[in-house]
This record gives structure tokens, sequence and C-alpha cells, in this order.
DNA sequence: GATTCGCAGTAAAATGTTTTACTGGAACGG
DNA sequence: CCGTTCCAGTAAAACATTTTACTGCGAATC
């Protein structure tokens, strides 16, 4: 009961070699070691059921083995699918890969403090996936053409130059005007997202618009409602437009959670979604598949964008070579469902 | 350009003192240094902008001033307000303490390996946070008697000895009798958790039951089901519980969102929730306070929880003091609106 | 027979802290 | 004037690894 835990240098005594031989075994990068002595040298790591301390590992390359989720201060971002589903991809893949994942929340006086800067600075983490950014986090442009590795997950920005991995909303756009066409609506109206702060929700709409314009479907400014992603400020958006157009005959909103909303609205107002008025939603949330009537939307496969990030990420900081942004759209598919049908 | 990054030599050279007297600064235990020194030195620091390597200050005392949170592997686990809100207490305890979080998701493989072990032998954590325990995490016997930090967070189990902090809920169960027998009810249901394999939900159901009888109210076992905590299930028990007796008067339901699922059942059958049968809840959930009618229910403060676990946590890791397990109970608190009523 | 090469492994430096035990000198009481 | 105490700080060990440059040796090459 000399000793609390082995070290390698235990391990070496133990098998008698040098510590380099049990590190290169360790690590993998062990062509020159033969077969009988690495057999010895793991035999020894069990015996003494040895582990090697991340601390120690990481102080000579000055690495964690270790990435930071970054999330603004929402009310209970963590009790959101959207961000649910993000982290889970990026942590399934970190995990697989051998990272850890630490959580950060993007408080006004962390950014004032500028700590996730000293997360990087102080050898904590990796690099840095950013969930949920706007254009009022301003603090973005400090990694504006730097060589830290900070991520922005499933949004991007014209004036920045960041890395960034989203979800293909401009194909979005077009997908579910397609849709709309192909069963004949014409008197169409949209429920976007915060326009002015998402440039992804800004590609969306713009998508959206022009397709329907090259179908010879015009959709006004005064039919496009913004409405904050939230299911009531949708369904107050939603009561806006009908009472702009009673005629209107289907809706297209910028996530599923807006979509709810108009259902509500719909209802409320003794309209059947799906009947009445076809809904189209984006995102493909879990609920949408539940709902009533389910609900035809655009499946983006979040999962898929936080693992693909986490994969962008690891490759970055193997590599090290900033020649050029990483900047991958994850394509997206339409769902067909009940809430969509051909215009009567 | 010689170096990339400052460290503490660095420091001490640039302000002409030794490494130890920089440590003993930047560690605040600074009792013995001069004013001028002290002085001289933070300038150094702020002109070198150096910043202490976190991996090489956990190495020589093996701490890693980081604390992890294990949660379950269910659907969306991170897209649930229940660990989103116990989430960000911990988180917000932590962070004000300097401790980092990491995220670590307890799959079965994960469990196989035992990489929670791991986590706390290769000096990744100081500390274990176990979220949405059960007892079929029998791996948790591991930590039974033992001097490993890890704390389940609001379950507490009778068979192994852990350190827990949890929600009162036997007191729940009591103000949730008491407002009823105020109400005047005598024919009352209850829809429990999963009373197999969690002991806080069963502490729930017989303190309800016990407090009714005391008031000689008795509530047959046939009134008692178990609704798995999920909206839709909870549908289906209320379903249930009406068939058995149409004139039932009240339900106590063991969380809110399974008092939502019986809003739904009622309406289904043409009764309203809060007049013709009063609903209680159980948490306080943000939707409670919004559903229709607003929902009475027993506040559990989870962010609290989170806050009084990592507080707990923090000290066991301090005072490594062994004397005892923790073992706090968070006080709850009736919420009175217009689900409940008195009995006409 | 000298030179080169590959093999299997090692010695030692480097990574950046904390902490314990020490030191030289000044003040101070007897 | 001597011993003690305090002050302000320091030297050096410890923490656990990775990595670079090297070494001895037998085999192949010229």
């Amino acid at each position: 009961m000399a000793k609390q835990r082995a070290n390698i240098r235990d391990v070496a005594k133990e098998s008698g070699v040098s510590l380099t031989t049990v590190s290169l075994i360790i690590n993998k990068n062990d062509q020159r070691i033969s077969e009988p002595t690495r057999q010895r040298v793991l035999d020894a790591i069990e015996k003494l059921s040895y582990t090697p301390s991340r601390l120690a590992r990481g102080l000579p390359n000055r690495r964690a083995n270790t990435l930071a989720i970054l999330v603004p201060q929402l009310q209970n971002a963590f009790a959101d699918v959207y961000f649910g589903e993000l982290i889970s991809g990026i942590y399934e893949e970190a995990a697989a890969r051998g990272f850890r994942i630490l959580l950060e929340v993007a408080r006004r006086d962390y950014i004032k403090r500028r700590e996730y800067m000293q997360l990087l600075e102080d050898c904590s983490v990796d690099g840095i996936f950013f969930l949920g950014a706007t254009e009022e986090h301003k603090f973005l442009k400090e990694f504006d053409a730097s060589d830290r590795p900070l991520l922005v997950v499933n949004n991007h920005f014209s004036q920045w130059d960041l890395h960034h991995v989203v979800c293909d909303y401009a194909a979005a756009g077009r997908d579910a005007a397609d849709h709309l066409i192909e069963l004949g609506h014409t008197r169409i109206a949209h429920i976007s997202g915060p326009n002015d702060v998402v440039l992804t929700t800004r590609e969306l709409t713009d998508a959206f618009v022009g397709r329907l314009a090259e179908h010879g479907v015009r959709l006004s400014k005064s039919m496009i409602v913004g409405g904050e992603f939230q299911v009531e400020t949708a369904k107050l958006a939603c009561d806006e437009l009908l009472e702009r157009d009673p005629d209107l005959t289907a809706i297209f909103c910028a996530n599923d959670k807006m979509a709810l909303g108009a259902y509500q609205s719909l209802r409320a107002q003794s309209k059947q979604p799906g009947k009445d008025v076809s809904i189209i939603g984006c995102d493909d949330i879990p609920v949408a598949a539940l709902s009533d009537p389910p609900m035809t939307t655009v499946r983006m496969n979040f999962f898929e964008v936080g693992a693909e990030s986490c994969r962008q990420m690891l490759k970055l900081i193997e590599t090290k070579s900033m020649d050029g942004r990483i900047n991958k759209r994850i394509p997206v598919e339409l769902v067909r469902r009940a809430s969509t049908a051909p215009i009567r």
C-alpha cells in the first residue's frame, strides 16, 4: 500500500523496460516495439491496473483532449430539443474519438471577461463549438480570420470569417416552395425566424420566396411575419396573417415549433390545419410526427450537424492547417405527412 | 516572438522574483508577500498577458477543478426541462467557484467499460453528479460506502450507501393530500411515477396515501396507476382511472407532464380539469403556469437542487472527510392555481 | 574488411505548476 | 551581546507524461 495509484514509472519497473517504451505502447505509435515486450508491458499495465493521467498527458503537447460546447444564455437552453440533438451529435462523435465535452454558458459577464479565450489559453480545451449564435454575439469578431479553433454550429456569418457547419437552409426553402407549388397553392404565407439577427433563416426565407417567384407566385412582404422561433409568437403571427388574407391556403413556418403555433391559431378560428390550410414546418423535431395532423416538414438532421461539426473540428485540431475555413452544408429532406394537401 | 505563451517562469523573470512568489500570489495565499512585490508581479502578469495552465496546475495536487455530470441515455435527455434545470443549477454554482463541467452520457458500453471510474482515476474530474438514476443502474453499487466522490442528484437509494441531494418528496405527497382534503375531496386517484425503480416516487405515493388515511380518506390500490412520467402514458392511466370510478373528483399526478396528460384525458371525455375534476401536479415546470387551466402543483426547485448538489460536492472534495454521507433534502412548496377547486 | 542500415529500445529534456522546507537578515526582549 | 522570532521570500522536489535524439548491435552491402 505504498502508492495510491500506479504511474508509468511503476509499469516500466514492473515490466523491466524504460518509460519511453511504455509510453510508446500506450500511444500505439509502436511500430518499433517487439511483440514480446509489448505483451509484457500490457500485462504489467493490467496487473497494476494502470491508467495514464489525462492531466499529465496533456501537459507536454498542450492538448487537453477536450472540446467545449458554448451555448447562449437562454431560458432553459439545456431544455431545448434543438440544442439537445446538436449536443448529442457532438458528444457521440467526440466520445468515439476519446474526447471529452465541456459545457459552457455564454452569460454576459462570461463574455465580458473573455472566458472563452481563457479556455483555449489555459489549455483546458482544444476547440470550441458555439451553438445558437446570432449576429448579436459581437465577441465572435475576435475569431474572425483567427487560427483559434472555434466552430459555429448551424449558423453562419457573412461579416466574419469563421468556421461553420450548417443545414442547407436554402435547399429547405426551395423544397418547401416546390412542395406547395406541386400541390397547387398560390395564396401562400410565411412565418419566418428572427431574420434580423440570423443569416440562416434569412436564407430560408429568400430561397422560399425566390423559388415561388420562379414558379410565378409572388409572395408580398406583408405575408411574411417574423415569429422568434416560439410557439406563442407564431400563433400571434398566424392570427395576423389570417386577418390580412382570410383565404390563404398554405403557410410555411421556419421551424416546427412555430408550425404548432400555427395549428393553434387555425383551430382557434375553426379551421383545420392540413385541410383548410396546409402547414409546412421545418426541422422535423420528434413532436412533428406525433402532432395532429402529423406534420409535413423539412427534416434537418441536427444530430448529424453536431456529429459532422465534431468531425470537422477534430480535423482542424489534428492538422492545424489554416488553408481556408470549414464551410460544410448538411443536406435536408422533405418529409411528407398530413399537414399539407392539394388545393381544393 | 520567441515564445507562444508566457509561463510562470517568464513572469518570475520579468518581475525579478522566484516562481514560488508568483505562484503564491496567483493562489492568493499570499499573506507573506509584501504589497510592492505583489504589485510588481501583477504588473508583469498583465504585461505578458499570462494565464496559468489549468493542466499544469492540476498536476501536483491531482485536481482537475472539473466536475462531471453523468446522465442516463434517454430519448433526448438533453432536451428535458428537468435535466435542463438541474444542469443549470449545477453549472451556475460550479462556474462561480471556478470549476468546469464535463458532460457524460451513461450508455450501455460506457457503463460496461466503467468509464465513469476512469474519469476519476485519470484525474479528469474531481467528482461526478449522477442525474436520472434509477434502481436499474446497478453499477452504482461500486460507489456503495466508497470514498469516491459520486453524488446522486434528486433520487436516493436505500440499498446502497451513497451521497444524495433530493427534493422532499414525502413533504410533497403530504402537501398535496392536505390541499385536496382542505378542498373537501374524498374520491381521489393518483397517477404515480415508475414506483418499481425509483424510491423518491414511492415516497411521494406513500406520503400521499398515508396523509389521506390520517384524514380518514382511504385510497384503494386500484386508484393508483403508474405513468412512467410521460404525457402519453399518463393520458392512458387517466382514462383507466375514470373508467374505474367515473365519479372521482381529484387526481394527484407525480409530475406536471403527467398532469398535462390527465388534462387531455379529461377533455377527451368532455370533463373540465379544475372544475369537474381537480388536478394537482408536481414539479412546477414552466408550462404548468402557462397551461389551461393554470396548474396547481407542488414546486420542486430543481435549479436549487442542482446548486445545492454542487455546493455539497465541493465541500466533499475540499474536506475529503468521509464522516457520514451527504443526505440533503430540499424543501418544496404548494403552488395554488386554477386546476384545483373546492368540491361542489 | 569497412561501411551502412535497420532494429529495438533508452536517456534526458521538456511541459508548467504547487508545495515543503529552508534562508538571510532585521527586530526585539532579557 | 546573545538567542529567539518574525519577515519576505527562495530552492528544489514532486507531479506524470511525451518526444527527440541517441545507442549498441547484428545483418546486409560494396
